[in-house]
DNA sequence: AAACTTAGCGTATTTTTTACGCTAAGTTTG
DNA sequence: CAAACTTAGCGTAAAAAATACGCTAAGTTT
């Protein structure tokens, strides 16, 4: 038996919200031959891992590229390695054709990012695809997003991540919003209130929302120094 | 920049429950030549992977090695790839000597793995380390098995894990040791029952606790059936 | 038989969650 | 400019869950 020596990749899950719906960033293949023309396979963005790059920069390095951001939330999720997760056969000859390596499997690492729509200049509609209407993407795609969705359903519900999301100055309904959008339920708006005003890490800002035909509300940014401070009284952040 | 290109392994932390402390199985590793005798730094059971292998596959396969035990569970939780993760160099010539590749850097997906001690022949007591005692091991293996601990932690509280942990017949008392050591608290007795005996895929068998030497509790099971089936009504598990 | 240990049931109190009524502050429509 | 409409935002009552702790029962050990 010998000893697998793969390529390594990097694969992101963007996610976005633009206050109404979870989106996620998809990108076109790299068209190489005309032939192929027929085919408009999505995927999403990666890259191979260089020498002496640490896994979790080239994520960093990969979304940098893409959206021209820095310091944008990213985490790690699962790792597919699967002997035969470069099928079919036509995404796998694209493959080839893009890359100059004999590949024959690519471990990768699969991470999930959260950016505000608002900073990005990525604001081209025709890229950003509702969560729940993703098309059918190359390899093992489909499965990477659905599982970074799971994921982040999870860590939302105890991790302040939602603000990664969120412009830096927000309303309770667009948190509100978010949170309905990505565990896809209803809650209710005046209890919802009752459970995040109270939360010590949630600053109130003396200025209101601005362009809306109803009632304005009253804008709210999130600091971070405060959530450290009192996180251990936080059992959690449990929504 | 070339592409990396670097060997993969599956590590895996299998934590074991003895009734008293949660531990963690760890191995020496192989002593080459005789000059690092002095020398006795431990090291998580761990393989690299082989070509055509899958990596869930491989992962079984170590623990298939080491234990005899089929159907143990695992979970894959974290990838560690850092270009310098293969430091101190004392422990990297001892990897070199060992490994007829040239390694220069291996990407390791992480497991963890949970036994019940009973079913295993592994009971010698050398091998097994309480986890709040382990030792200095080889490379980045403290952060792993400390990474793995953390996310037990947080399984143990919404899936229905520790029965892994747990003799296929066990009393609520048992349970509760188990939840302390892994969340290292305390608990009150009379409340955690109220709290477990309702849960509807928990079965009291007509069968008591044998070779205490006090009252002798009611052994109970768990019934996997039963849990797929309320799991809805389920909201987590909540300890 | 007395002392000791853990099992196992119960009750009272507090905290959290859920359900829902209502007014206030804006915008849009006629 | 008034009426209709929408969302913000406060409040109250009831149900459910979490916490604190008293007590008896059923065994073992001395």
């Amino acid at each position: 038996m010998t000893r697998l020596n793969p390529h390594v990749s990097v694969d992101c899950v963007v996610f976005g919200f633009d206050s109404r719906k979870l989106k996620v960033l998809l990108i076109e293949r790299e068209k190489i031959s005309s032939e192929d023309e027929k085919s408009h396979k999505l995927k999403l963005p990666g890259s191979l891992i260089f020498e002496n790059e640490d896994l979790d920069e080239s994520a960093y390095r990969t979304l940098k590229e893409l959206t021209g951001l820095d310091n944008i939330y990213l985490k790690q999720f699962h790792v597919f390695g699967s002997p035969n997760r470069l099928t079919p056969e036509e995404d796998l000859n694209w493959l080839r054709s893009t890359s100059n390596t004999n590949v024959d499997r690519v471990v990768t690492i699969a991470y999930y990012s959260l950016i505000k729509l608002q900073d990005s200049d990525l604001t081209e509609k025709r890229i950003w695809h509702p969560v729940d209407e993703v098309p059918e993407l190359v390899f093992d795609h489909n499965i990477i997003v659905k599982m970074a969705l799971e994921e982040l359903q999870r860590e939302i519900r105890t991790e302040p991540i939602c603000f990664e999301l969120l412009p830096k100055k927000f309303t309770i309904r667009q948190m509100q919003d978010l949170y309905e959008a990505i565990l896809g339920v209803k809650m209710d708006n005046r209890n919802f209130r009752k459970k995040i005003i109270p939360l010590k890490f949630l600053v109130l800002l003396n200025e209101k929302e601005k362009g809306v035909s109803h009632k304005p509300a009253q804008l709210y940014k999130f600091d971070r120094k405060l959530y450290e401070k009192h996180r251990k009284e936080i059992s959690g952040f449990n929504l």
